[in-house]
RNA sequence: GUGGCCGUAGCUCAGCUGGUAGAGCACAGGAUUGUGGCUCCUGAGGUCGUGGGUUCGAGACCCAUCGGCCACCCCA
C-alpha cells in the first residue's frame, strides 16, 4: 500500500518542537492582551472576491498564489493567503466599526508558491489589525509592541525595522504614472523581471534585487516629492515618536508593499539569518481599504508576522523548549487493576496542579519503572502487593537519593503538596504556561 | 513558475571505480525472582523516495516523477 504524506509545503507540527511554537504563541498573546487587544477569529475560508477587491488583482499572491475552488453551489471560494482581508470583513459584517478597535488573530494562511526556507504553502502568522485611529501614534504603538516581543523572545538583537510612507491612493497613482513613464523611457536598461512588472506592480521595481536596476533608480523620481503636506507630517511625526520610544529603525524610501491596500506608513521587520526569506514582521497603514470594501471610511494599521520564521531564528540562535516533564509517574501490578486509574483521579482532584501520569499497558514492574525514568518524572509512585493490601502507595524520588517511603494515600498527597509547591494549584490562564526555556 | 544541489533504518549518517545493506543514537527484552538511571548482551526495524531503463547483476549509472534544500521570483 502507497503511504499518504502530507501536501507540498504544508508540514506537521511535531511535539518536539510544539514548544517553541507555544512560547512565541504565549508571549505574543500576553503581549497583546497588555496592550488592550482583543483576539478575533475569522474563517479560514472567504469568498474570492474578498480577496481579489483587497489585496489587489494583478499581485502576485491573486493572480497565480491563491487556493480557488469552487464550492458545491457553484461560488469561487479561496483558503485565505492573508489575514486582514478577513478581519476587515468581520469587523463590517459584526458591526464593530462604529468605534475604535484594536485586535490581535492568529491561523494558518495558504499561498501556492515553491517552498524552502521560511516559505511554505500552508504558513501561520499573528497579526494586529486597528481601525478607527487615523494619527501616528498607533502607528507607532505597534512598532513599540513588536519591539518589546522581539525582546521578550530574545531575538532583538537579529532584527532590524525598517520603515517608509506611501502617502495617499491618489498621491500614488500620480507617482506611479509619473515613475512608469520615467522608466518606460529607459525599459532596456531594465532586468527582464522589472520590465514585466512595469505594466503590473511597477511600485515593486524599486525593491528590485538586480544591480542594473538599482544603479538606474538612483535617478529616478522619489515618491517622498509626491507626498503631500498632511502625509510627510504623519511620516515625520512618526519617526519623531519612534525616537522617543527607544525603538530603532532606518528609513528605506525603496520599501514598497506587495499588497495594494497599504497607505502611508509601511514597515518591515527584517534579518539575514534566514536567507533569501528575511521579512519576519511586516506591515502598515491601510486607510482605504474599509471603504474599499463597501464600509465607511475608516483608518486602519496592522501587521502580521510569520510564525515560523519567527521559530526559525529562535532556533538559530540556539533557543531549545522543551515542555515541563511530568510531577510523578503511577505504576503498578497489574492486580492493581482499575484501582490504579482510580487512584490517579482522586490525587488529581486533590493537587490540580500536578501532572501526573499513569503508566498504561502492562509490562514488568521493571519496565514500568524504566518509562517512569524515561518520562522525567521527580518521582514514582508505585503500587504493589503490599501496598494494595494495607491501602498505601511507595513515594520514590527518582531525580534525588533521598530513600523511598511508604505512605498511606493521604500522607502522599501531602508530601507531593511539599515538594511540588505549584501542586496545589490550579494552573493554565493566560501566562499560566510553565515553559523551561 | 525558473535554475542548481540532494533523497540509504524513527533520527544523524557510512556504503571504495556497479557484485545484491551497516554504525551510533532512539525503541523493545534480558543480565538483576517487586526498583529506573551506568555498563554489557540480545532483538525488532529498510521493497536504499517512487516508477521505468542500461547490465549477467544497480543503493551506486541514465530518464521520469515526487519530496527536500539553496537562489531567482514572491512575501510573513
Amino acid at each position: 500500500m502507497e503511504k499518504i504524506r502530507s501536501v507540498r509545503g504544508m508540514h506537521d507540527l511535531l511535539p518536539d518542537r510544539a514548544p517553541l511554537w507555544q512560547r512565541v504563541e504565549d508571549e505574543a498573546r500576553a503581549l497583546f492582551e497588555r496592550y488592550g487587544f482583543r483576539e478575533i477569529r475569522t474563517p479560514i475560508v472567504e469568498h474570492t472576491e474578498l480577496f481579489r477587491r483587497s489585496i489587489g488583482e494583478v499581485t502576485d499572491i491573486v493572480e497565480k498564489e491563491m487556493y480557488t475552488f469552487l464550492d458545491r453551489n457553484g461560488d469561487s471560494l479561496t483558503l485565505r493567503p492573508e489575514g486582514t482581508a478577513g478581519v476587515v470583513r468581520a469587523c463590517e459584517e459584526g458591526g464593530l466599526l462604529n468605534q475604535v478597535q484594536r485586535l490581535w488573530y492568529r491561523g494558518p494562511m495558504f499561498r501556492h508558491e515553491r517552498p524552502q526556507k521560511g516559505r511554505l504553502r500552508q504558513f501561520h502568522q499573528i497579526g494586529a489589525e486597528v481601525f478607527g485611529l487615523a494619527g501616528p501614534d498607533i502607528d507607532a504603538e505597534l512598532l513599540a509592541l513588536t519591539a518589546r516581543l522581539w525582546r521578550a523572545l530574545g531575538i532583538a538583537d537579529r532584527v532590524r525595522l525598517e520603515i517608509n510612507t506611501l502617502g495617499g491612493a491618489a498621491d500614488r497613482a500620480r507617482y506611479r504614472e509619473t515613475l512608469v513613464a520615467w522608466l518606460g523611457e529607459r525599459a532596456e536598461r531594465l532586468d527582464p523581471d522589472s520590465r514585466r512588472r512595469l505594466s503590473t506592480n511597477p511600485l515593486r521595481i524599486l525593491d528590485s534585487k538586480d544591480p542594473g536596476t538599482q544603479a538606474l533608480l538612483a535617478g529616478a523620481p522619489r515618491l517622498l516629492d509626491f507626498l503631500d503636506a498632511e502625509d510627510r507630517a504623519h511620516f515625520e511625526a512618526l519617526c519623531t515618536l519612534l525616537d522617543e520610544l527607544g525603538v530603532p529603525f532606518r528609513v528605506n524610501e525603496r520599501l514598497v508593499r506587495g499588497l495594494d491596500y497599504y497607505t502611508r506608513t509601511v514597515f518591515e521587520w527584517t534579518t539575514d539569518a534566514l536567507g533569501a526569506q528575511g521579512t519576519v514582521c511586516a506591515g502598515g497603514r491601510y486607510d482605504g481599504l474599509v471603504a474599499q470594501l463597501g464600509g465607511r471610511p475608516t483608518p486602519a494599521v496592522g501587521f502580521a508576522l510569520g510564525v515560523e520564521r519567527v521559530v526559525l531564528l529562535l532556533e538559530e540562535g540556539g533557543q531549545d523548549a522543551q515542555l515541563p516533564p511530568v510531577d510523578a509517574y503511577l505504576a503498578g501490578v497489574p492486580e492493581a487493576g482499575g484501582r490504579l486509574l482510580v487512584l490517579a483521579e482522586w490525587l488529581r482532584d486533590r493537587l490540580p496542579g500536578l501532572r501526573l501520569m499513569t503508566h498504561c499497558g502492562g509490562g514488568s514492574f521493571k519496565s514500568q519503572l524504566k518509562k517512569a525514568d524515561r518520562s522525567g518524572a521527580r518521582f514514582a509512585l508505585l503500587v504493589g502487593p503490599e501496598e494494595l493490601s494495607t491501602s498505601t502507595v511507595t513515594l520514590k524520588p527518582l531525580r534525588s537519593d533521598e530513600p523511598q517511603r511508604t505512605l498511606p494515600v493521604e500522607a502522599v498527597v501531602a508530601a507531593l503538596a511539599s515538594h511540588l509547591p505549584h501542586a496545589g494549584e490550579r494552573h493554565g490562564g493566560p501566562s499560566g504556561r510553565r515553559t523551561a526555556v
